[in-house]
DNA sequence: AAATATAACGCAACTTAGTTGCATTATGAA
DNA sequence: TTCATAATGCAACTAAGTTGCGTTATATTT
């Protein structure tokens, strides 16, 4: 079940999405938002978010979760299947809007891939 | 730097990894070998043995570390770039003996990817 | 404009993965 | 056999994430 009360702190979590184009991770966001929420706040939140098909949710590089904004997604349908980029030099961390083919493998049944690339950002070459 | 005595617990481990093809999460590698040694120990081995080029290491679903054996690395080359598999009904975490091609994205120097596929694997389909 | 039901919040305490410092042990070379 | 030191065990710690519960605030009803 997702978000039913508009309270302070989930308009300020939807702000953060709305103006953001770039990923950020549950660590950053509890900093960021220390003095205007609880953590667990935060984390119950995202969550919710997540069922309601407004963020989605990865594992970084170091195992850490990651949310971004979904471009179309909504409570029945989770569409945001794309690879996700960090810079190794600004350590930002982006969605990339391209498709990727998952190779072949014979008598294995898919549901889900995940991609995750390091490297170095147009911004930092 | 990598392992210089053989110790009895760097031979346990390496024992476990010639005798798997399967990854093992360090959870489940701490949780095997809790009556044998520390687990600190087995940080301490895995981070050795992936200077050596004898295992690699990948973030799985959760966000939880798996180890696997190296197929063609050593300390210079570390060659396992391929795919991991988690089966969601026998939980099992496999290497993928394919190649993937990365989707094409312009302006990005790309360092490193992982691909992480969940769904059903052949034996339990 | 109250009253009210309850979703959502804050807080503290907890769980779990992983790390660090240091005293002790055991390996391999001299 | 001696000896330097790599490696281990242990305890204490850090950090991410979760849980329970009493309190607060939102949205609906009266
Ligand atoms: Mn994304
Ligand atoms: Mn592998
Ligand atoms: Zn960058
Ligand atoms: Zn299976």
């Amino acid at each position: 079940m997702g978000i039913t009360r508009q309270t302070k702190q989930v308009k300020t979590l939807l702000n953060i999405f709305d103006n953001n184009e770039k990923a950020i991770s549950v660590v950053d966001l509890i900093k960021l938002l220390e003095a205007q929420m609880n953590k667990t706040t935060v984390y119950r939140i995202l969550d919710k978010l997540m069922d309601d098909g407004v963020v989605h949710s990865f594992v970084g590089k170091g195992g850490l979760k990651w949310y971004a904004k979904c471009q179309d997604c909504s409570c029945e349908t989770h569409n945001d299947v794309h690879p996700h980029f960090q810079c190794k030099t600004c350590g930002e961390v982006e969605c990339l809007s391209v498709s990727f083919t998952l190779p072949p493998i014979n008598g294995y049944m898919v549901e889900s891939a995940s991609l995750f690339i390091v490297g170095v950002c147009s911004n930092c070459l």
